[in-house]
DNA sequence: CCACGTCAAGAGCAGTGCTCTCGGAATCGT
DNA sequence: ACGATTCCGAGAGCACTGCTCTTGACGTGG
């Protein structure tokens, strides 16, 4: 009964993944302007009409590659920061994050510049999304940091808002950081923006005519984050 | 002879800034992608084709409005900045370019978010892109900074790449920071970005679920980056 | 005054996203 | 194993896009 209902399936599932590897080949080529349904179709040798039995919208497979490149970062991420000191596990996914946006710059477009349609659904892509961001968290969770300086007292609003952040449940029933101060999800919050600004900057051709190439910028900026962010100097 | 020529000049040059100005409008209601030559000429009561006369293409409308953008938070940034002690000239930078982007999203996204078309010339484009950093710099020259932690030490080519942009001489003839030591500019490139990749995580959305509303957490921010600075503390 | 340069208009081309309808094929219930 | 149902690809077609080329009118400068 669901062998052949898989067998079915199975071809789905196959010719969707094929759309989407196809669109983003031309997304990588071309950019997400470009992106047209008709040329990914012509390309499988398909009919215009025939892809929309997979994707209900141009949006739609938009969407899709969004969420798969928040999952394909995020795992980059991830990996990168299994094991090690904390400083090295930052470090590392610092790279690992970055090595792949500049792999996959128009992916990476997709997911941190301007939000391309009329904003894809956030709801499906949240969780994809914030796997970098836990990668910090959970290096953070498991160090005892000691900031290299203080900075302005937090103020009683924002305090709250990472309280709750802290307190905010996973889809798998886990609480995020409920045992992170205040302070220590304020510098983290602080450290990603930068990491992401940086680069942002980079590949969307602000830093020409300044810090470009900008490896070492990021490196240098990479380890300061460090020092702010208090993870215990490295060997 | 050129009472009658700038008669002429005169006329192209304002429907020139009407298309602009009809252009901006549909950017402000249906984003960058959306915007279409037909439709701002069908608002303007002509034909497609006769637009070509002021923008050879789609792209040079965008590249036009890209730069008008570019000053219009430059000027933003000017103005705020002109008188205070540093950090209040600072402070008041800040809040002018976010107020600017929450007022005008989508002329943000179009220069700090993903380079739209195959990328518009950016020679055109650097002079007004660099009046925001610019500011900062004029700031940082007429301070003397006494920055909240050293951070680590510059390596060889990034001073390296620190002192050349401070050599780089603006389309005026001036040098743009020859006195700045290279860990200044360092710290002005940080902070730089910190203050973009803010606005664009909270513009894009990836803020919601965690400090957003932003405000105080964009307050807080700015303040550290002025310890961060060694801006002389207000008051 | 008249020739030249500028301009808006219109038709037209190639391409787009998307819809609907139509046959054929695979799958499922019996 | 067969009929019913569901799925799927093909094709035509609509409204739209950016862009090109030609045509005819208008204002201006020699």
């Amino acid at each position: 009964m669901n062998a052949s209902r898989t067998a079915r399936d199975r071809a789905r599932a196959e010719l969707t993944q094929e759309i989407k590897n196809e669109a983003r080949r031309q997304l990588a080529v071309d950019g997400a302007l470009k992106l047209s349904l008709r040329s990914v179709a012509r390309e499988l040798g398909m009919v215009s009409s025939a892809l929309y039995r997979y994707f209900a919208s141009r949006d739609e497979l938009l969407t899709a590659l969004i969420i798969d490149a928040y999952d394909a970062v995020g795992e980059r991420a991830e990996k990168a920061a299994e094991e090690g000191a904390p400083r090295e596990r930052w470090r590392r996914a610092c790279h690992a994050v970055r090595a792949w946006a500049r792999a996959h710059p128009h992916e990476y477009a997709l997911i941190y510049g301007s939000p391309i349609p009329g904003y894809a659904a956030p709801q499906d892509t949240v969780a994809s999304a914030a796997r970098v961001p836990m990668v910090l968290i959970r290096i953070l969770r498991e160090t005892n940091p000691s900031p290299a300086f203080e900075g302005p007292p937090l103020t009683e609003g924002l305090a709250g808002q990472l309280r709750a952040l802290g307190e905010q449940v996973t889809p798998d029933g886990e609480r995020i950081a409920p045992d992170l101060p205040p302070q220590t999800l304020n510098r983290g919050m602080v450290v990603w923006t930068q990491l992401f600004g940086m680069l942002s900057f980079e590949l969307f051709g602000q830093f020409v005519g300044s810090v470009d190439p900008a490896d070492e910028f990021f490196d240098h900026t990479v380890e300061q984050l460090a020092d702010f962010l208090g993870l215990p100097p490295a060997r």
